[in-house]
DNA sequence: TTAGGGTTAG
């Protein structure tokens, strides 16, 4: 194998790194008996200089009694390297000893390893110097040295070693290090050609569960250097191993399918998983769990119950997490009250397995999200009563979130005493969830009190602390409070990450502060975040908004450059504002293009040109926009559609055609709302039709359908004018007691 | 097992 070859270069390692290496670790060899071969040449050796060595007969005689194994014991046993050399030297010089040239060439380097550590170039010296004298490499000298290199980033001189083993010595092992070495220093490409000949036929060194696990522990880590490993080569590797009957180990195979999970790619884990099962080998319940979950994020839930068929099938046992995830599967989907008939079989002893507090705080946390905090509260003593469970950290912020978000801050605020009193921890998230309950809440200046007390008692803030304040303060309107947060942030030790920007760029967006956004946007980019389609969509709309269409086209430019394409959102975008000026061409234009680029025209589309024509009083084109939606492209019209259409109508005297879009609303089960009550109030009192507004006050009311201040206005001017006020009364009522019912 | 964000019709 060849690899290009970069200059040489010398790294400085540790001292304590190289002696770690086994090879060179036999300092204190067990006493020798002194009558010995070895023992003898010792000390003959050492007694003499070795110029008198060729000339000394009983040397001679020692030396060929010796094997050689024998030879790498005395050659390591003289005190230092240059002895080591010398009699190395004097081996080579001697035609009869060369086969304990190997070993003891071993021994020099094992010396010089010892005496020069952290300085791989002595031991380049030695091997470009076995080269020159065609002096044979052991397999562990070869090791010795392709660990050495491989430490000190010499890769080339890594492979140059590996390239020098005689071709039937190299086995699995060897392979091994050079591939790690390789990988260790990011050189992906070259370790799998290297893993290639591993799999060729008839190799004499075919890959064993320890290649999986240095390949898979490298491409696998999160801080791999090498270029990115696409998920197709993880599968094919994978196979190819699976063909020399070699499966990763269990940990492998859960990391490879959490790995697919999280990328989208559960066809692949499942596929993966039930190769190995296949293949007999032991699939443990792990990697279960592992797809699990991810078949739990996409719904599927067929495949989850087959899964769970099989590993029954299998004899493998759910265990506490599988269970964690059934739990969490349920919650996610809004099924409380599974959840908690699962948690009641495992207190019941009926799955074998005992609930822990990672149930306990799922259940908490499922409960707590869908409103049913009270609940979640009680759960904590049948945690402590019931399973011996002790609420920790995660269990508290659990319930402050759900208390804070249900707007009972100051339960929040209790829950976070008593957690103290306990003596939990309250960590960062516990801060966060109390100001994102106050900030929400509108209590945006409690927040900021609350987050300066905590800092006073050293708690510190994170990213996520910052957005939560940013964003409310731009949802308030301070857009100057909010930039100040995020210039101070950083001097607080807190890194901005993509979302605390976009958070900044929405507020600024919103509040028409464009040039401000813009700035924003530059300093995102200088800080190595890219936008993504939402932030684009979002900022050509505020440039539309300022009527700044070329700014708006730059942004589209700027997308397209970054490789994104225009989706619905910025071509409703486009065409709203289009629709707004009044531009129809232009308008319809945008829509062709939309549809050439083969997207969909949605509910949005068709509001907006139906909302300007009616601004244009041209109901005629608004309403054969709607016939469209309803017969070419089958996009099912929404309350707001309706509602622009019959106030509209009604504006124009056409209240017949308004009732008829009532009935055809009533037929497509789209909801009418308060605007379109009040809507259709309007045209009916033009023309005084007062039974049909009886008709649809009741219809109102039977909806629980709330009248506003507007539906009101027109009931009381209209009723009290005929002298109808009892009817109002009663409608009143009738709302008062409808609400009460809800 | 817990926390933060943003776009389009009205």
């Amino acid at each position: 194998m060849r690899l290009p070859l970069k200059p040489f270069q010398l790294h400085h390692s540790g001292v304590t790194t190289l002696r770690r290496l086994s090879l060179v670790a036999h300092s204190s060899p067990p006493l020798p008996d002194p009558s010995s071969p070895i023992s003898k040449t010792l000390s003959l050796l050492q007694s003499s200089d070795p110029s008198t060595w060729p000339s000394n007969p009983s040397l001679r005689s020692l030396l060929s009694s010796l094997t050689p194994p024998a030879v790498l014991k005395v050659t390591r046993q003289l005190p230092n390297y240059q002895d080591a050399l010398h009699f190395f030297n004097h081996l080579k010089a001697s035609s009869d000893l060369s086969d304990s040239i190997p070993l003891a060439f071993q021994a020099v380097l094992e010396h010089a390893m010892r005496e020069n550590p952290g300085s791989p170039g002595k031991l380049y010296e030695l091997f470009q110097l076995s080269k020159d004298q065609s002096t044979p490499l052991s397999v562990n000298a070869a090791t010795l040295l392709i660990k050495c290199f491989a430490q000190a980033q010499m890769l080339d001189e890594m492979i140059l070693v590996f390239d020098a083993i005689d071709e039937e010595l190299i086995h699995t092992d060897v392979v091994n290090l050079v591939i790690a070495g390789l990988l260790k220093w990011g050189r992906l490409d070259d370790a799998l050609k290297l893993l290639d000949e591993m799999f060729e036929r008839d190799s004499c060194y075919p890959p064993n569960s320890n290649t999986v696990g240095i390949l898979f522990s490298s491409i696998l880590n999160r801080n791999w250097s090498g270029r990115s490993v696409t998920d197709e080569e993880i599968h094919n590797l994978v196979s190819r191993f699976g063909e020399h009957g070699v499966s990763p180990e269990p940990y492998w195979l859960t990391q490879i399918i959490m790995r697919f999970c999280r990328k989208g790619e559960c066809d692949k884990a499942w596929t993966l998983l039930h190769e190995g099962m296949n293949l007999g080998s032991d699939v443990e319940v792990a990697s279960c769990n592992a797809l699990l979950t991810g078949l739990g994020q996409h719904r599927d839930f067929a495949r989850i119950n087959l899964l769970m068929k099989e590993m029954k099938e299998k004899g493998i046992k759910p265990d506490v997490v599988t269970y964690g995830i059934m739990i969490k599967n349920l919650c996610n989907f809004r099924r409380l009250d599974e959840a908690l008939e699962v948690l009641e079989k495992m207190r019941d002893g009926e799955l074998g397995v005992e609930p822990d507090v990672f149930i306990y705080n799922t259940l908490i946390d499922g409960l707590c999200k869908v409103g049913r905090q009270e609940e979640g509260l009680k759960l904590i003593e049948r945690m402590r009563f019931d399973s011996k469970c002790e609420p920790n950290t995660i269990t508290y912020n659990c319930l402050i979130d759900g208390f804070c978000k249900a707007g009972e801050i100051e339960k929040g605020r209790e829950l976070f005493e008593q957690m103290s009193n306990e003596g939990v921890k309250s960590n960062v998230i516990t801060l966060n969830v109390l100001l994102n309950g106050m900030c929400k809440h509108g209590r945006v200046s409690s927040a900021m009190e609350f987050f300066g007390s905590m800092r006073g008692k050293g708690v510190k803030g994170n990213g996520v602390t910052y957005t939560i304040l940013i964003s409310a303060f731009c949802n308030a309107n301070n857009i100057d409070k909010a930039m100040k947060l995020f210039d101070e942030m950083q001097k607080n030790g807190c890194s901005r990450d993509a979302v605390v920007y976009y958070s900044l760029i929405s507020g600024l967006n919103q509040a028409g502060r464009m040039d401000d956004a813009t700035f924003i946007v530059s300093k995102m980019k200088e800080a190595g975040f890219g936008l993504d389609i939402v932030c684009y969509n979002m900022l050509i709309s505020g440039f539309c908004r300022k009527n700044k269409l070329d700014k708006a086209y730059e942004m589209l430019k700027d997308m397209e450059k970054a490789g994104m394409k225009p989706d619905r959102v910025t071509y409703n975008t486009l065409l709203s504002y289009f629709c707004r000026s009044g531009n129809f061409t232009q308008a319809h234009r945008v829509m062709k293009k939309m549809i050439d680029d083969g997207l969909t025209p949605t509910v949005v589309t068709y509001g907006a040109l139906i909302q300007a024509y009616c601004s244009n009083d041209n109901i005629n084109a608004a309403m054969k926009i709607f016939r469209d939606m309803n017969s070419s492209s089958r996009v099912r019209p929404n309350t707001v559609i309706y509602n622009m259409l019959i106030d509209s109508l009604c504006k124009n005297d056409e209240v017949e055609v308004a009732l008829s879009l009532m009935d055809d609303m009533k037929d497509k089960g789209v909801r009418p709302n308060t605007t379109t009550y009040n809507a259709l109030f309007k045209g009916l009192q033009q023309r005084n039709w007062f039974e049909k507004v009886l008709e649809f006050m009741d219809q109102m009311t039977e909806q629980a359908c709330n009248p506003d201040y507007v539906t009101m206005e027109i009931l009381t001017e209209w009723l009290s004018a005929v002298g109808e006020t009892e009817k109002l009364r009663k409608f009143v009522q009738g709302y008062q007691v409808s609400a009460s019912i809800a």
